[in-house]
DNA sequence: TTAATTTGTTAGTCATAGCTAACTTATTTA
DNA sequence: TAAATAAGTTAGCTATGACTAACAAATTAA
């Protein structure tokens, strides 16, 4: 590991395209992350990916063959999971004391994960008391950059009858979000599948003693643990 | 007043400008502020000045004429006052709950007045209690954006004999405060003037049963209150 | 195995916001 | 008041990071 982590001389921009990619290699487990997933995850033109790739690449952060997968080196994870922490500690931050709720963190953290100071994102880990997970359930990784990927199990991944603990939710979107605290759920829910309808794979879910019918796609960005 | 203050599409850039422009008008009440002055206060070229300018009076938030001093339009004046009190709450946090000291927190501060949320801004405010002055003694305005400003008197403007008391401190400059705090001068410290001397103008004070000589350019950028 | 489709790359354009160099207008001061 | 200096402006350049359009390589399907 170089010292480069320290200059701290990255752009938002640049920033953006390695936590983007970090997260793609984690979820899609798969093996190979393209240019353009990495420009669609972006929500950016494939030519600006290719533009940015060729850039890290040369800065040591992303390594790629032509018209290969794309990887990060240790420097390229080390700062992705870095501004992860950031912005999983100002999440937690922004709920227990400034009053936001689940949705409205996330695009706030995404402006305050660029700020830049050691101090502050160490000073506001003590403040809270060293904080685990984030408000979404997320492990928050810690200042040396340790970051335990847990395996996910998904709500839509289990079988009738199944009792589970809702452990964390996605926080890509925040219509999601809104859905997720609307209808009841809150971490630790416990949470039974009634019943998985094989026509559209919508599951009928208990929680609260109330029955609620999720679609699949609701059921994917929901990760629990079997009890 | 516009709605335009709302929609908050300004660039850092644009809010930097606006801010130093807004610093400027009220430190030098001698009338004119010109295009170099700001250049200067920015340590930017007086062309990149004058293009940001430019810019900034056909979006309404400057006025000058050709070859003439600077002013801000209403709505210019609102978003500096709205960047200066979300300089100073994040000040007043750093200092107060991150500890961090006088000279640390401007440039993170510098950082943290751009992140765009009135949420954000407001809920720190009630969470720090709605404090009145920042930790270099400077006013916070609230968020109605009233601005009180008090007519300062520099300690270089004292008279052999007075006494006075800290009222605040110029925060521009780290070496500045630094130097402060090392002497031991903090907001309230009482202080007598012992002597001052023609030759070079500077100026021997006493407080906390020292004894100190200090420049003119030192007192210059120290604020008090006669008592 | 060829054709179609998807994926990746390149070239060239645009906006922002900086710069230098050259120039114009204003203000001093000799 | 004329020359010197200071202040302001313009033109043209640079880098970043978007974009589209055109093209090349790789993969999938017929």
């Amino acid at each position: 590991m170089t010292n480069k982590l320290n200059s701290y001389n990255l752009t938002k921009s640049e920033e953006d395209y390695l936590k983007a990619l970090f997260h793609l290699l984690i979820d899609d487990s798969k093996g190979k992350v393209g240019n353009n997933q990495l420009a669609d995850y972006l929500t950016v033109s494939p030519a600006s990916t290719n533009n940015m790739v060729k850039k890290l690449k040369t800065k040591g952060y992303v390594v790629s063959e032509k018209y290969g997968k794309l990887e990060l080196t240790d420097d390229g994870r080390s700062i992705a999971v870095r501004l992860i922490r950031k912005h999983r500690l100002w999440e937690t931050f922004l709920c227990k004391y400034l009053n936001f709720t689940w949705d409205e963190v996330h695009d706030v953290a995404e402006q305050l994960e660029h700020i830049k100071s050691q101090k502050l994102i160490n000073e506001l880990d003590r403040f809270m008391d060293f904080p685990k997970k984030d408000p979404h359930g997320e492990v928050i990784p810690n200042a040396e950059g340790e970051y335990s990927i847990l395996p996910k199990v998904t709500l839509s991944s289990l079988e009738e009858g199944s009792v589970c603990q809702l452990v964390s939710v996605n926080d890509g979107s925040v219509t999601f979000l809104k859905y997720v605290s609307e209808i009841g759920l809150v971490l630790s829910s416990q949470i039974k599948v009634i019943e998985v309808r094989e026509f559209d794979n919508s599951i009928k879910i208990e929680f609260n003693n109330t029955q609620e019918t999720v679609t699949k796609k609701f059921a994917d960005n929901v990760f629990v643990k079997i009890i």
